[in-house]
DNA sequence: CTGAAAGCGCTAACAA
DNA sequence: TTGTTAGCGCTTTCAG
């Protein structure tokens, strides 16, 4: 049904290796030839069929990346990163969602091997069952085997070539913060259990406290997705337990953002009754009001150096790209110091 | 480099065809034979070439995307809608994003010819000029030769199937509730001049003003980017004119959220000062401050459509999905007619 | 129930 | 400068 490079040769009266030359422009070819074959090509509408090219080829061009949520900012902003990139280098980008389910991770590793993509990019955190991570191991050796590379952007459970932030360092940034100026009953809106990102935010949060010589009260730490209605649903779990605190932590800007809704809902103002800080700094944060402190991941900049390290060739030793993060201060703090006011 | 048919093969002590039987499961095969097989597949973690499967099949159960911006929540909705049913009906989602540059449309198109997608689905309006739409029919006369379908979702610039919804109604809502509630000066802050987006929402703010015998002051409309930013920069200089307006009817939400932005930072007060109402329904608009009323796409259901018309097999006719727009009343209008308050 | 063989569309030696 | 030819990995008749 569709044209193929038979069709154009013999159109244009010559053989299918001069159209081949002719449309790789990789080889001499007289110019009288060329344009036959150029009017050829133009003529039938003719697009190469990119499977039989990589049959042949050891590459293809193409790059998976695998994503939690594709309408979660987060996401959204990693990626574009990714696409700046590969529309410089010429690549194309396959997006695949697990819709936050983390099986379906090993399943799209498996459908985008099949397409033999020259790499498969992770990005967000993983879990941290034994049974996922042998399962992650073993896709990372096949697409290896078959000439491909893994790359894990925002964490790295497993050996390979990675672009990571500090989880624990953020977490304990924010947490200080709010030691710092004074709170002293800070909730923590947590991810799922299974996540790295959830452990790893909830460690700093804990450390920053014991840099203060502090334990946190563990009833005030929850858990829940990392959406919009997680950070709502476990903020309502924390009203209703009925125990003071004076700010939240939350694992996610998402998640601040539904505590927030869900503080207004009952009339708690914000930074005054309560102070909330945030984790990735989406852009919407900073148009929130009022405006979010959060911790600022550098997310299209990961996208793009994850995406350069999938489309460059393999170095000898596994390449970790460390991002730092850093807080924006911004309204959602208020000073609770003794001093102040 | 790569684990292939044949080496499963031997591994097994049978032919290729036999392997490919067990693969595909569409015929019979002795029951011990089948085991062996299955654990040679195992043993040396083979996964099949679907560029040699796609070369001999006529279909290869992917399903090309096109949007304009990773990054942008309408877009993420929609393909939200469009994951889904890809997952259920087991085809792989190929994400291509143009970043706003309408020229890039139809490159991605070739590219993903060249990958034998089942079908095209172009998200979002499309540019206007005649040598786009030109370029865009030619393109789908190729999809079509080759056994593919092009799919519009939110528009419809060429005959094609298509999921659409009316701009014009959703402008002409907006607009006749702001003229309801008593508002007499409404800007019109609008996308860029040449996406048919911009035109219907428009003409449906010109045709609720004719309803109530009135015409909008051509000095307050405006065209920026589909963007917060856009529609924070559009506020500016509508501020800037110095001429007096008591609403705002923006072309996307994220418009909305620019300009509510730009009022703050002037003092102006939203609803007291002036009304605003933005389009497309986007999540964030429910937990602005004050809520945003909008016109709300059904994005996630008409990316279902979208997707489940791209899989379905090819009907005679083209199919026209028309989905309703609805406006969802929140605070950021307020109401001005004489009598109330 | 299983194997042999042809061929999908293309590229890359190798000849001419 | 151009043509011939041998596959790339897989599916699918057609035999057995």
């Amino acid at each position: 049904v569709a044209v193929t490079i038979s069709d154009v040769a013999r159109r244009a009266g010559v053989s299918q290796a001069t159209v081949s030359r002719v449309l790789n422009a990789n080889y001499r070819v007289a110019e009288t030839t060329r344009a036959r074959v150029a009017e050829a090509i133009h003529d039938l509408g003719y697009i190469a069929n990119a499977h039989a090219q990589a049959l042949i080829r050891s590459t293809t061009g193409t790059i998976g990346v695998i994503i939690h949520d594709v309408s979660d900012p987060y996401f959204g902003e990693v990626v574009s990163g990714m696409q700046e990139v590969a529309d410089e280098t010429g690549h194309l980008v396959l997006i695949c969602s697990t819709q936050r389910d983390p099986s379906r991770e090993i399943t799209h590793i498996e459908m985008l091997r099949s397409q033999r993509v020259d790499a498969v990019i992770l990005v967000g955190g993983s879990a941290e069952d034994a049974g996922f991570l042998l399962a992650l191991a073993e896709q990372a050796r096949g697409l290896r085997a078959q000439g491909g590379r893994l790359v894990l952007c925002g964490h790295h459970p497993v050996p390979s070539d990675a672009v990571v932030i500090d989880n624990r360092v953020g977490g304990y940034q924010a947490t200080f913060e709010l030691l710092r100026t004074g709170h002293r009953r800070i909730a923590h809106l947590g991810g799922p259990p299974r996540f790295s990102t959830t452990r790893e935010r909830l460690e700093g949060y804990e450390s920053a406290h014991a840099a203060f010589g502090l334990t946190p009260d563990p009833r005030l730490t929850f858990s829940a997705p990392f959406s919009r209605d997680g950070g709502h649903s476990s903020c309502v779990h924390l009203l209703e337990a009925g125990l003071a605190f004076d700010a939240i932590f939350a694992a996610t800007d998402l998640m601040a953002l539904g505590a927030m809704i869900a503080l207004g809902e009952r009339g708690i103002t914000v930074p005054d009754d309560v102070s909330v800080v945030g984790f990735d700094g989406i852009p919407i944060a900073r148009d929130l009001v009022p405006p979010l402190t959060t911790v600022v991941v550098p997310m299209v900049e990961m996208g793009r150096n994850a995406m350069r390290i999938a489309v460059s060739p393999p170095a000898e030793a596994n390449q970790i790209v460390r991002l730092p993060t850093h807080l924006a201060l911004r309204g959602s703090i208020a000073d609770r110091t003794p001093l102040a006011d």
